[in-house]
DNA sequence: CTATCAACCTACTTTGTCAATAGGAATTAT
DNA sequence: ATAATTCCTATTGACAAAGTAGGTTGATAG
């Protein structure tokens, strides 16, 4: 299992907002309610958002959480890259990790690039408006 | 990072020893060295090899392990998960665990279902003779 | 029959991450 | 002022990953 609960989280957070705002802010609690996700738990999952500029935050009465750009320009992968860090299916291929010594004859490592390639392309396809109200094809 | 040492140490010895069996056994110190990996931690990987029946063993001196089939009987994706259990992507997804109350109305889960086909079609398209020796294409 | 080699077995350890929970501080609208 | 909301720091419990340690059983060579 590679993808943990923040990316999930993140995932139906985002797609909640974009198909519940109208123009105004939509709150935390909503989401939470709605999606069925502790409260608490959640609040740490979209303080990275925030952080990462996918959301545009509003505190104090009236406040909560808006999409600053149209569904279409949030690609998926980003999004989970945000909060998962990198989504390589083996250490191997972590960026940052200093390259295997075996790397140059390993058997097994071109077989993992083909693997990271088939993820990274698949999730690279898709964008927020593609996950919301079934427009999955 | 879904697939841990498990899983890529079981292939690393697996190919280590497809390539290095004439017709007799290899021993596991040998392909600890030659693969630069820890012997008791080998020893506790290939014990599960040996018991979900993709090795024979043989014990005392001029012992040690072989393919108890052709390389090209090995299928990648099968050893891993032997290795590794279910390769799902996401929880929602692993066998066993009773499906999502959300499931039927989740924005995300075709998507993950998406994911989890890549992978598998991926991984399932590999025997062990298409690692060794640079057979990869 | 004994020494050696090799697989087999049980237990432990260390480190880190996941998934929360708890309690409050700062900010904004009414 | 008050209520609603985001923001912030700290802590917890459970679990798995990646090994380490030390001993037991079985096969073969001499």
């Amino acid at each position: 299992m590679m993808i943990s609960t923040k990316g999930r989280y993140a995932l139906r957070f985002l797609v909640d907002i974009a198909e519940h705002q109208g123009d105004g802010f939509v709150t935390l609690r909503d989401v939470a309610v709605r999606q069925e996700i502790s409260e608490k738990y959640l609040e740490i999952v979209v303080k990275e958002l925030v952080k990462g500029g996918l959301l545009d935050a509003m505190r104090g009465k009236g406040g909560g959480y808006r999409l600053n750009r149209s569904p279409e320009e949030y690609n998926i992968k980003s999004v989970l890259e945000l909060m998962e860090g990198p989504l390589s299916p083996v250490a191997c291929l972590e960026p940052g990790r200093n390259t295997c010594p075996r790397s140059h004859n390993c058997r097994t490592l071109p077989m993992w690039q083909g693997l990271d390639k088939v993820i990274s392309d698949y999730l690279s396809q898709f964008s927020l408006m593609d996950l919301c109200s079934s427009n999955f094809k």
